[in-house]
DNA sequence: ATGTTC
């Protein structure tokens, strides 16, 4: 069927219901991002996505949608909690794949070459990275259900942080349901993957605040110009991929025995009620749990690292965590009146000021977005606005790719790469192990953040610029 | 994203 994007207003683009389409589709794009919109493949995907059974209302396709495995990366999903579909394939490979943005009192005057190089190292030290990499935290394997079932709440517990890193996470760093046995031998195995960054697009970055666009939000964050920062983005490493593999295949195999006619075999869903339904959930949330105790023993890495190259505590440097948020999710939420499953893939959960289920030091604000582009260009801080409601309190999640990354290893040629870099410092020495990852194979971040900020969506706080980027290699 | 082809 053709896929004919209409236009419904301001940065707004609607796929209208047909054939086996039981909703619309939305999608954000500027008219810079509309120009060049090249995305076929995603918007089948979300034609696929909004013929899962129990969908409701719409889906809906951010301004970095692209192609993705079943949903698009930028998609978001949701199905009815009593009558609806859970599907693996729509929250992805990568469970709670999120950011942390951790705030330093450092000034960027003070991150000089040497300074900068000496802090890169000493969390290189700590953490390592790069695809299949193991943990240094051997001493927290044997307590692997715990982490699974406590998350970063029980890190912390374990002294690895302290009470305001979870105050400052989504769900405070754990969500309940964690069913253990619902988790296969294969993911326990990848488990020991936990405390690294992983590959792609993961990284440890060190940078500053670059421009501030609200003062008052800024301020109600901690934030201001010039300040150093310190942004973690991974997830649940080999654990969530063995996970979603898991249960992507045994959704596949049963779709015919609930009924379901599965638009591709990548959204291969389950009913919520059903027993596979439930198991996924349950596995899911031992992922998401997972993934939160990465991000926090990273944070408590990264602080030793600084403690180390800077001769100071990490307190005296003001490491406190600004807001760690989930970016591959499914969750259970009330939109529209009815209580719905939001399965977020590459979508950032975004709650306007006042909403309820915002945590208790951002209730008046709005909780911190965390946008980061891609290596080498800026990352943004934003905040949902009331109308956000229309996207199911979501925002974008990234810059969003275009290029695959075989494309982009054929493209970007050496000088390219370190010509887009400029004087961001990495880690990795060998540009063919990370030009997948080159600027130039992402969308433009400032026209992404721009779309949804445009129509008030959202609002820009802050924008942070990269001095140095701890990457792993992909292979 | 990923012990990237069981």
């Amino acid at each position: 069927m053709p896929l004919d994007l209409e236009p419904l207003g301001p940065n707004r683009y609607v796929l209208r219901r047909q054939g086996p389409m039981r909703v619309d589709a939305v999608v954000y794009l500027n008219a810079a991002l509309r120009q060049s919109f090249r995305e076929e493949t995603a918007l089948q995907q979300l034609a696929d996505a909004a013929s899962l059974p129990g969908v409701v209302s719409r889906v809906v396709g951010m301004p970095d949608i692209h192609q993705g495995f079943g949903l698009p990366i930028g998609g978001v999903v949701a199905t009815d909690a009593d009558t609806g579909v859970v599907s693996a394939g729509a929250v992805g490979y990568d469970i709670n794949c999120g950011v942390r943005l951790i705030r330093t009192n450092l000034a960027r005057l003070e991150m000089n070459r040497e300074r900068l190089q000496r802090i890169m190292r000493a969390v290189e030290d700590r953490i390592p990275a790069g695809v299949g990499k193991q943990s240094r935290h051997k001493e927290l394997l044997p307590r692997l259900s715990e982490v699974l079932t406590g998350g970063a709440a029980y890190l912390v517990e374990e002294g690895y942080g302290v009470p305001e890193d979870v105050e400052a996470t989504e769900e405070y760093g754990r969500v309940e349901g964690a069913d253990l046995a619902a988790v296969s031998q294969e993911a326990v195995e990848r488990a020991g993957q936990l405390a690294t960054i992983g590959g792609g697009n993961h990284f440890v970055e060190i940078g500053y605040v670059e421009e501030v666009f609200d003062r008052s939000l800024a301020g109600a964050f901690g934030l201001e110009e010039g300040q150093v920062t310190v942004l973690v983005h991974s997830g649940s490493r080999g654990f969530g991929h063995q996970v979603c593999s898991d249960y992507a295949a045994s959704m596949a195999g049963a779709a015919a025995r609930y009924g379901i006619d599965l638009p591709s075999k990548g959204l291969a869903a389950a009913p919520i009620d059903s027993p596979i339904g439930q198991r996924y959930l349950g596995a899911m949330h031992c992922a998401i749990n997972f993934a939160f105790a990465n991000r926090q023993l990273m944070t408590h890495d990264i602080r030793r690292a600084f403690e180390e190259a800077m001769g100071s505590s990490w307190e005296a440097l003001g490491m406190a965590v600004v807001y760690d948020v989930a970016h591959n999710i499914a969750k259970f939420e009330r939109h529209f009146g009815r209580r719905v499953l939001v399965h977020r893939k590459g979508a950032t959960r975004a709650l306007p000021p006042g909403h309820p289920v915002n945590p208790r030091r951002y209730l008046h604000t709005g909780h911190p977005v965390l946008i980061p582009g891609s290596m080498g260009t800026a990352s943004y801080v934003a905040v949902g606005q009331p109308g956000i409601e229309e996207t199911f309190t979501s925002a974008n999640h990234g810059a969003g790719r275009v290029l695959s990354r075989a494309a982009a290893r054929r493209q970007v040629s050496r000088e390219a790469f370190h010509e887009s870099l400029g004087d961001v410092l990495t880690n990795v020495a060998n540009y063919r192990a990370i030009v997948d990852e080159a600027p130039q194979a992402y969308k433009d971040i400032d026209a992404v953040v721009e779309t949804l900020a445009e129509i008030g969506l959202t609002r820009k706080v802050a924008r942070l610029r990269p001095l140095a980027v701890i990457k792993g290699e992909g292979d």
